[in-house]
Formats: C-alpha cells, structure tokens, sequence
DNA sequence: TCACTATAGCTATAACCTCTAACCAAAACT
DNA sequence: AGTTTTGGTTAGAGGTTATAGCTATAGTGA
C-alpha cells in the first residue's frame, strides 16, 4: 500500500472536506480583495456558497483559522513567486539577481495588494501566528540569501553582525534556513545580515506603496526598490562591473 | 473684544463638549492600548464613561471620525516628540542630528505601539484619511528635512530626483513645507528625496519591530536603525567627520 | 445487505457591534 | 418667560462571531 499522504486524501468525505475548504479560502480571498482584512465575514461566505452560516465551522474553527489559512498559503504562494524569479535570473550578476528577486517581492505585492497587507500588514492584536509561519518567511526570503551570501563583509555593519551572529548560534532552525539556502557559506553571518536590510527595506517601500502612503507623491517605487536594494548590493560587494574584485568599497 | 480662538472655547457648553471629547479620546486611547485597534468600541467606551451608547454619536459622527481625530492628536504627538528631538540635539553634526532625530521616530513609537500603528500601520480598507493628515505628517518629517538639507547630492539618487523635481514643482504645499523647515535651499530635490529614503527605511525596521514581525530574532533594532540611517546620511555627505569637504563619497 | 456511526448541514440563540430614530429634560439664548 | 439648542435616554434595525442541538445522509464495518 503506498504512504498516506495528508495533502491529498483518499476518502471520498476528505476531497470533498479539502475541495470545500478550497472554495472557501477561494470566496475569502475574493471579499478581501474586494474590502480589506475586515471585510471578511463568515456569514457572507457562507451566503455566497450557498450555505448558511455556522456551517463554515465545521471546516474552520473560526475566523482566526481561516486567516492563518489565507496567511499560509499566501506565504507559499510569494516564495513561489520568489523562487521562479530566482530561477528566471540565475544566469545574471548577482547584483541583477538581487534586484530581480526585490522586484519580484513587490510585484507579487502589487498583483493582489490585500492578499500582501495579510501578510506583512498589521496584524490583529488578538491574532497570533502558528509557529510555522516563521517558516514561511523564511521561505520568502531564502533566495535572497542565497544571493546574498556571494557579498562581502560590510565594515559598518560589524554591530549588527555580532548580534546575528548571536541569533544564529541559539536558533537551530536559523542555521538550517542557511544551510538549505547557502550550503556553502564559511560564514553566514553577513549574508545574515543583509537579508534582514534588504527584508526591512522592501518592507518599508512596498508596505507604504501598497497601503497607499505613497498616494500624491510623484515618485515611482519601482525606482525607489531600485536605489535601496542597488545600494544595499553595493554596501555588501555585489557591484556592478564583472570583476567584483577591482571595485572601490562603498558604504 | 479678542478674537474668538476655536482651540480655547467660551461658552460653558463648548468647553465641557470639548472635555468630553477629550475624555471620550482618552478612554479610547486606553481601549487600543490594550487590544489594539479592533478593541476600540464606542459602546465599550460609553460604558466606562458612565453613559449608555449613542450618547457618544453627538460627540462623533461615527467610529471613523473618532479614529481621525485619535489619529490628528497622535501626529501632533508625534511631531512634538521630534521637534524637541531636533531642539536637544541642535548643536550637534548634522549626521548626529539625523541620527537623533530617527531614535527619537523610533522611541516615540515604541513608547505607545498600539498609537504608532494607528499613524503608520494598516489602514482599513473602508476608511480614508481626511486631507489634513497629509499635513500632520509632512510636519513629523519636517525636521528630517531640515536636517538632509545640508547634505549634497547623491549620483545613484538621479534618476529619483527627477521623479521628486517633478512632484515638488505640481503640488504647492509641498514646496511651502520644503519653504518652512528648509527655507535657505536652493535646490531642494536632494534632501526631499533622501527624506522619502530616510521614511521608509525607518518604516520598515520600526513598523516591522513593533508588529513583532522580529520576534525570535536576536538582533536589536537599534542597532539596525542606527545602521540605515547612518548609511543614508554618508551617502548624502552628512559625514561624521568635522570637515565635510574632505571625505570620499560613499554609497 | 443491513445496521451503525460519523458528519454535513440546518435553525435557534446568545452576546456583541455600529448606527438611526424618536423622545425627554435641562440648559442657554432672546 | 418662552423658545430653541443640545445632551442624554431607550428602542430597534441590521450586522457580526460563535455555540448548541437537531436531522438526514453518506460512508463503514459486520
């Protein structure tokens, strides 16, 4: 008999339980494309399949569920996004790919703004997030520490670097995250680092683009993305000329 | 007879409305406070203050104008805490003032996380913000800009001061903002755009610290902050050094 | 094939919420 | 003193999440 895999079963109750769980998350993400994070109702789902109500529990505990649901699979989905960038670029310099990969992240955020700003929007003070969805993030972010992994020490970031390394040393699953993503790394520590700027810079750009803090404004963000994460490739060596070597050192 | 200022009102009626209104912003602010945004209810805050539900409806129209005016006060808050930021640090380096003045964004923030991210999280879908809040935030960034004004200009910036040049010349009270806080520039396009820069890289470390999205990690946001903002203010020749004229340039 | 069990869906209901309507009493103005 | 303005009340419409309890049916095992 072949292993029991969870993701598709075999009785007919659980397709039929996992293909409405489908239309489900399906009708959620169609509201909160529609109306934000809080237009998402239970009830108006339900209304919409053509159920009634308190029969969506029997599928999610409660709504929180159902968001952490939305939440993982969208984590899935923009580390997708991520990766086929990674590999559409894997021929380029690794300051292109760098850029590639940051322009990707906030690509998939323009693509579906509401289903971004469930991500990486606030979230709700009674909500807290599964301790997989730590992964998840991980997930979004592996490729771009692959990428960065091929820079150099930063001299201005050695504050920094000694508190990531701290980081790493204590948490187990960090150092696997670097490990899947970097195998050959003799130090993480800077590639570390730069990950968590470039994660913190494109949160920021992307973040105020997509929540519309950016609105009268004339700038484009995509030059905005393109300026951080270009001086951010600069700060960590991965300059733009073919022989990385020859180049002056640049904050 | 004096003229009639609307902040300090006469009549008995419209200071104990005014009082109210205040206490009603208070016992809100308590309510976020401690369970952030989606705990603020109108009933819940009636409640505490002694009187049964609609009673609060002649004080504001609804919930959203109760927000706006909780948000109002916080810029006003914010931009308070800056200016004295920019008042204490006032005889120090220009790099050591922008320096200042971000710790002080960032302390502000996390004093009072929950009113930070009434400011600077995710707004609802449904509500949008009165045109005056424009304003109140250019006035939070206004000693940012006073501050980048002494810089010089960045080469990898070009191609985001032409969009900027292009915003600046349309929009008027954007150029009486540059006028009141940088009135001396001749050209202000660099230190608008290294102000953009200078937001949303604080935005990024300081909503992604307070959201709690750096949670399990080990590193201190400080330390990043004092990272980015010290990497802006070389590339805009804000250097820590006492001769601006004889540094080399930096990325 | 038949009996049993698990489950998908229903309705009713509790406990919230926002916000409107209608009314009352007291304060303020003329 | 009479009239108007205004603060506060209760009642209620319409929305939400979520639980409880029931029914009918689909799947399962003997």
């Amino acid at each position: 008999m072949p292993p029991t895999t969870p993701d598709t079963p075999r009785t007919p109750r659980q397709r039929y339980r996992a293909q409405l769980q489908q239309e489900i998350k399906q009708a959620a993400l169609a509201q909160i494309a529609e109306g934000g994070i809080e237009a998402l109702s239970i009830n108006a789902i339900a209304k919409t399949l053509g159920m009634s109500g308190p029969a969506l529990y029997k599928y999610f505990r409660n709504r929180d569920d159902l968001l952490t649901a939305l939440i993982s699979d969208g984590y899935e989905d923009a580390a997708e996004a991520i990766r086929t960038a990674a590999h559409r670029a894997a021929d380029r310099s690794p300051r292109d790919r760098l850029l590639a990969l940051a322009h990707a992240y906030r690509d998939w955020a323009l693509a579906q703004p509401h289903r971004y700003l469930l991500l990486a929007g606030t979230p709700a003070a009674t909500y807290e997030a599964p301790a997989r969805t730590t992964d998840s993030a991980r997930a979004v972010m592996g490729p771009f520490l692959a990428v960065l992994v091929e820079g150099t020490p930063w001299p201005a970031a050695e504050p920094l670097y000694a508190e990531v390394r701290a980081w790493v040393e204590s948490i187990p699953a960090v150092a696997e995250w670097v490990a899947t993503h970097a195998p050959a790394a003799d130090d993480p520590v800077p590639a570390l680092a730069a990950s968590v700027l470039a994660w913190s810079r494109m949160h920021g750009i992307v973040s105020l683009e997509v929540q519309g803090s950016f609105q009268g404004m004339g700038h484009d963000s995509a030059t905005l993305l393109a300026l951080e994460i270009g001086a951010l490739a600069d700060a960590v060596g991965l300059s733009p000329d073919a022989c990385p070597e020859s180049r002056a050192r640049r904050l």
